[in-house]
DNA sequence: CGGATCGTCAACCGGATGGTTGAATATGCG
DNA sequence: CGCATATTCAACCATCCGGTTGACGATCCG
């Protein structure tokens, strides 16, 4: 797995992981926090961690006997770019990045069209 | 595997796939020419197409006795914005988004900042 | 018809993946 | 200290994955 984006693509094709990444989009959590929703061992959402940080997609930090995880965007992103290559059919204009637009320029932004 | 990204991101995070898809973005082309370039079997390489084209990201065409490789981009878009989903924490370092707002602001854009 | 080309199928193999359990390693706390 | 909590490690297991080879079904063409 030389290419960074196989373990990013692979890491994103479990929906255990996936699932894990949308809780972490709402607020950083420790291992244990993680593993609570789901019907697995701990050990098992450990390694999806583990997964999920060596394809950069999270960071671990521990801070004393805690470890918190949080989400890491380069990876994601790497891997959007990539797909983006294909997006030449429908370019970016998808709702979500329009309404980022919208936040992101503020009230008094001109639209350019 | 029920959850149709599963199989969408597990598909992209083979190298070869991912190359087989930059083939067909060029050009729609024939089995045998799309095993051409890579250094394995020609019944490899057609697995490949069967997982491609049962994520969706490949349509399949039978024409007398070729059968022709075409992108479908719906897969991949759906893929895309499930990402895009996880684009809103950082927006603005994404190197694609910078260039989408310049592009989408044209050359008169102020920074906010 | 009969041979060549296109592509898949089937069986097989080694290695990766996703899960389990139980022991081990920190760290916090009374 | 000594116990509870947090997390990983190690061994193990079943299944999946990516590749091989050889046989097979289809289709074109001389």
């Amino acid at each position: 797995m030389s290419d960074p984006l196989d373990a990013i693509f692979a890491a994103l094709a479990d929906p255990t992981r996936r699932a894990i990444l949308s809780m972490l989009l709402e607020d950083d959590m420790a291992v244990t926090d993680v593993a609570a929703p789901f019907d697995m061992s701990l050990a098992a959402v450990s390694k999806h961690l583990v997964i999920l940080t060596r394809a950069g997609l999270i960071a671990q930090e521990k801070r004393g006997r805690v470890k918190w995880c949080k989400l890491d965007p380069d990876a994601m992103r790497r891997a959007s770019v990539w797909m983006q290559g294909f997006g030449q059919f429908e370019p970016v204009n998808l709702d979500a990045f329009e309404r980022f637009l919208a936040a992101e320029l503020g009230g008094e932004a001109q639209k350019a069209e």
